[in-house]
DNA sequence: CTTAAGGCCTGTTTGC
DNA sequence: TGCAAACAGGCCTTAA
């Protein structure tokens, strides 16, 4: 499942095969999912970023209407950008030097053109918090957000109190955190443990150049079909019934707010009361 | 305002 | 064996 690591290793990968060259076309036969791809036609793409799960392609004003763009991607569930044409094709991009092709087996991914920055409709990069591994993610203000925040991981999946998180990651983080999933308020020690948990294992997975899982479909890869490394340093995601890493009690695997949840039950037991 | 749940989508896995 | 049901899950929409 793409998260912050996949996304920016993505966009690591193909900026090389899109910066600076021209749109030609981007085909496809569902405009209510890829919203006005037309309007990338003919437009130069200036660089690639990233926020949070979204991938920024920056496009260059148009002679007719003088406004630069974005086109917006969200890969969702399986979606990841390939060298050649597949069962799963779902958008075709041509460019001046050449076609990258999406794959989405799921359709969960989705893309839009806007003006520059116009990112009405879409309520979770408006409300997006801050990237995890810039200044913008401080410690003091994660602990205060989290002193009175409901169920630790359906928190942070929200993207509210910091950017990029999936399921993968917050299983992962809070195991280095030492908390439950279903933990509330957390104390600032608590909260402290979590801030960093979220920046390392972030930090380390962008290195490894994200996870990817099985043979499925839901396995993450890189254009040129190179899988990450992350993977193999999950402590609990997909870990179920095995070992604890840490301390050889066997995971345990939950279901909360609608997610597969792992975790280390005596690692990460749930406090029941209140801190003094 | 917040939080919770349903829906989207389809290949794979599980169960009868 | 074969088919149906469950499963995976990020984010949007709707509801409370």
């Amino acid at each position: 499942m793409p998260e912050l690591p996949e996304v920016e290793t993505t966009r690591r990968k193909i900026e090389p095969l899109l910066a600076g060259r021209t749109i030609l076309s981007v085909a496809h036969d569902a405009p209510h999912r890829y919203r006005d791809t037309h309007l990338a036609h003919g437009r130069q793409v200036s660089g690639l970023s990233r926020r949070g799960k979204y991938l920024m392609l920056h496009l260059a004003a148009a002679e007719a209407d003088g406004e630069e763009h974005d086109l917006i991607v969200h890969l969702g569930m399986t979606g990841g950008f390939r060298l050649e044409e597949g069962p799963h094709t779902r958008v075709t991009l041509t460019t001046d030097a050449g076609t990258l092709y999406f794959h989405d087996p799921r359709r969960f991914g989705k893309m839009a053109v806007v003006p520059r920055g116009v990112y009405a409709g879409m309520p979770t990069l408006l409300a997006m918090g801050p990237e995890p591994l810039s200044e913008d993610f401080r410690e003091e203000e994660f602990v205060r957000l989290a002193a009175t925040a409901g169920a630790v991981k359906p928190w942070l999946l929200s993207q509210k109190p910091v950017s990029g998180v999936g399921n993968i990651y917050a299983d992962e983080s809070l195991w280095r955190a030492r908390i439950h999933p279903a933990q509330t308020r957390l104390t600032p020690e608590e909260a402290g443990r979590l801030y960093h948990a979220v920046r390392d294992v972030m930090h380390e997975a962008v290195e490894a150049g994200g996870s990817s899982l099985g043979d499925g479909l839901g396995n993450y890869r890189q254009h040129d079909g190179e899988p990450g490394a992350f993977q193999t340093r999950h402590a609990v995601y997909g870990h179920a019934g095995k070992p604890c890493p840490r301390c050889g009690t066997p995971i345990q695997k939950i279901v909360l707010a609608q997610r597969g949840t792992h975790f280390c039950p005596h690692c990460q037991p749930r406090r029941t009361e209140d801190p003094a």
